[in-house]
DNA sequence: CCTATTTTTCAAAATAAATTGAATATCTGC
DNA sequence: GCAGATATTCAATTTATTTTGAAAAATAGG
């Protein structure tokens, strides 16, 4: 584990291309944390996103510490989103690599088109079963009832309206 | 675990208007959770938000089959965020009730404005600290990581930018 | 079709997060 | 300042999620 003169463990005295990368690879999980994403699938994406050459899913386990499983399963998942793609692979005995995408554009796509998209149309499908409900009740229940659904109705159109929007913005650079 | 012909809770034989009220709760809980928080805080205001009458924590509590402490910490989260306001409380011997604000803006605002707004910043600041480390590396390298960390502080920065938008997009109605 | 290497799968273990519940504090009216 | 009622706190527990690790499955060359 520990690398440097006589001392053991003092991990400021890395090399600082071994900070950067590393660096980057936390910010991403502290951002995949965030967004409701496992933190090792945002340190694998900064960890790629970090570096020059592609690297094995060998590679990217020892340097992050993180079991082939994790990494296997993160790989995936970025590569659902479209964020990172395979690079040698066919006709080599050599294993496969991988590198980010630079353009953070299909991760973000990827990330609301699968995560976020689904479950707001899953919320939204269960605000028309109440709607349907408003039928069974009393009239002036009824129409209290209404008035407050159709608030979060509105809301949700909205949302809606809302990620398109942000992909657009977000995924430009 | 099944509950046929004579035996007792069977669901869907609630009133529509408790079906209503749970569903909401449920919905809120939903959309709470897919954006970091817990269900509770969600189901509260949920609860809160599809009953006519402000409600008193215990009544919460027994509704929603949750501990005191748990609607306590969730209406504090709650007002915190500015999504619902106290009622009755003063002078009064009566317990204290709560209702929801019916614009979700203040909601929006709050959860943006306490849990998204400070976890990016301190993920820019973890972006700066990384600038600063590329004086450390040699030449080439240096430009390289540049290059890469440019993307990130730019997708940063349009992410800041997005963020007043998405509120006054979410926050009209 | 074997063998060595890489990758995936998924049940079990570790970790993180939410919830409870009982002790503690606060409030109001007397 | 006491009593009854309501509200908060926080350590312990429960629950949910993530990660591991070892077994199974692919993959490619011999």
């Amino acid at each position: 584990m520990t690398s440097p003169a006589t001392d053991l463990a003092l991990p400021s005295a890395q090399a600082p291309e071994v900070q950067f990368t590393d660096g980057l690879a936390e910010v991403f999980s502290d951002l995949a944390d965030l967004f409701g994403n496992p933190r090792s699938v945002g340190a694998v994406y900064g960890l790629l996103f970090a570096s020059a050459e592609p690297l094995t899913m060998d590679a990217i386990a020892t340097r992050l510490g993180l079991s082939m499983g994790s990494v296997s399963q993160g790989l995936r998942t970025l590569e659902e989103f479209g964020a990172i793609e395979r690079h040698g692979q066919n006709g080599e005995r050599t294993a496969r690599t991988y590198r980010a995408k630079h353009m953070l554009k299909p991760l973000i796509a990827g990330f609301v088109g699968q995560r976020l998209v689904p479950r707001l149309e899953a919320s939204n499908q269960r605000l028309m079963d109440l709607e349907a409900l408003l039928e069974q009740m009393p009239q002036d229940q009824a129409q209290e009832a209404a008035w407050r659904l159709e608030r979060v109705v509105q809301w949700h159109d909205k949302a809606r309206i809302l990620l398109p929007l942000a992909r657009k913005i977000l995924g430009a650079g």
